[in-house]
DNA sequence: GTTATTAATCGTAATATTGCAATATAACAA
DNA sequence: TTGTTATATTGCAATATTACGATTAATAAC
């Protein structure tokens, strides 16, 4: 039906699910890695960077924005774009969780 | 056009990208969860864990293998699926990076 | 052989995503 | 006020995803 029976899984699953389907984008993890290397807020070049459209981009960074991974603070008529530490964090932490389970398990049998 | 402009960005960007997609649905968190909470292979009772028809499932599973993210192999009438580690790995080590970068930076302008 | 079991595939409906042209909005400058 | 610049929103077409019933394929048990 294209729509996600969210209901159910809990709330860390859908959680994590959500985070991962931002990322799930070439796009978005160019504007993330863009907005890391850059080391400082970006004011509006993400643009000239990517080979996509201003509204396509815009609505790339909306996404990113609503499931947290960037912040966006209007500084006149540009808005400055930064990564949130935090929300990376997480993403970040749930793999390692995973991997440092199976590294412990060492389950051979496939 | 519900199409990603997947030459406009390098392998790496679309590598992490179809990763993290796959990652991205509550329900292959739950299977990835599934299948490292069992320790072993987990030869087909994943339906009977998420209220998802059995078609769904497969299909589910069918995306993780294209992936990597899980194997399968045949065991008589039933499949044996278990996660590979290495690609897991990937994504943990990607996020990984991504922290330590911005942990070095402290980027505090927005 | 027949029958059961397990999982994949096909077909299809409902919904979501991607991308962009056109337009709107907001802040600033002259 | 008018124009300019930067970003967001709207509307829409093309495509992708999600979910499942029905069917199929493959092995196992009899």
């Amino acid at each position: 039906m294209g729509i996600s029976k969210t209901e159910n899984f809990t709330a860390k699953q859908n959680g994590i699910a959500n985070l991962a389907k931002a990322v799930g984008h070439p796009a978005r993890v160019a504007i993330i890695e863009y907005l890391i290397k850059r080391k400082t807020c970006v004011c509006g070049d993400i643009v000239n960077e990517l080979s996509l459209a201003q509204p396509t981009i815009s609505q790339h960074l909306k996404e990113l924005k609503n499931v947290g991974l960037i912040k966006g603070t209007i500084e006149g008529t540009s808005v400055c774009y930064c990564i949130d530490d935090k929300t990376v964090q997480k993403l970040t932490d749930y793999f390692t969780s995973l991997s440092a389970k199976l590294i412990n398990q060492k389950t051979t049998c496939c």
